[in-house]
DNA sequence: AAATGAACCTGTTTGC
DNA sequence: TGCAAACAGGTTCATT
């Protein structure tokens, strides 16, 4: 389940790999993605070297200095790594692209909810993927002010809220509720009502939770580029979510699932207000 | 206009 | 025990 960290991780990881190499080969063994993956345009990337690895909510831009960019995101359960050539195909292994190094970048997606699709460099920002999504919140574009002046009068439950990319990018499901436990808000609370201050602390919350993971995800990222293809979740010490009955870790209260925009929520009803 | 729900998928877990 | 239903969640589209 990657969400922002997990594919910022990815992002770190691939950057040193893959800037600079030449794309000498693409394969495209199944086409019928979240978006139906084109061949011919994937294979016109061929000779082509990558500049820049970038991130851009939960996709990776993947800048060429042909003036195209592999714009790849991993849906549910996509895996991005690097291997050698001889390595067996993984289940799900929908793309491969070779690389003048000799290895391969490889994409496997059992869900097939992942995305690989190849746009022009120039002005990506307007893409129709790429054009509605909120600020980043990892850097100065994201305030608390901002966010309590666009919700005024609004009636969503901030759980509802955060997981929209249209209001912050990347925040999915998990970081959504660990976010707002460590900022002490109920999931449930209509965001309209929420006050400057308390919008300062959830963003600030958001940023820590979001930075810990990244920095836990980076431990493991070498895993999952040798062959395994774990992402560092398991290393993110999780403190609401999937932990339905089980005690805060904060009070003297018990964790509770609730399903909000059809999604599990995981809280604590006594110190989440 | 805003908010919710369904749909897209398959692997895993839960319930009878 | 075995099978089926429920569940998981990122994004987009349809509906209320």
């Amino acid at each position: 389940m990657p969400e922002l960290p997990e594919i910022e991780t990815i992002r770190r990881g691939l950057e040193p790999i893959l800037t600079g190499r030449r794309i000498d080969r693409v394969v495209v063994r199944e086409r019928r993605l979240r978006e139906p993956v084109i061949p011919v345009q994937l294979r016109r990337l061929v000779g082509s070297r990558f500049l820049s690895i970038r991130r851009r909510s939960k996709y990776l831009l993947l800048g060429t200095d042909t003036g195209s960019t592999l714009l790849i995101h991993l849906g549910m359960t996509g895996q991005l790594w690097v291997t050698e050539v001889d390595q067996p195909r993984r289940p799900h292994e929908h793309v491969v692209i070779s690389l003048s190094d000799g290895r391969d970048l490889r994409f496997a997606d059992s869900r097939r909810f992942g995305m690989l699709l190849v746009i022009q460099t120039g002005n990506i920002d307007q893409h129709p993927r790429l054009r509605n999504l909120g600020p980043e919140p990892l850097d100065g574009s994201l305030t608390g002010d901002r966010l309590f002046q666009s919700t005024r009068n609004r009636t969503r439950p901030v759980k509802n809220f955060l997981i929209d990319t249209r209001s912050v990018a990347g925040v999915g499901n998990i970081y959504a509720c660990e976010t707002l436990h460590r900022a002490r808000i109920d999931p449930r609370l209509p965001v309209g009502r929420i006050g400057r201050i308390r919008w300062e602390r959830l963003v600030q919350s958001l940023r820590t939770v979001l930075a810990e993971a990244i920095e836990a995800g980076g431990t493991t990222f070498r895993d999952y580029l040798k062959a395994d293809g774990e992402v560092g979740l398991f290393a993110v010490a999780l403190r609401v979510y999937n932990r339905a009955g089980k005690p805060c870790l904060r009070c003297a209260g018990t964790i509770r699932r609730i399903t909000q925009a059809g999604r599990g929520t995981f809280f604590c009803p006594r110190c989440q207000r």
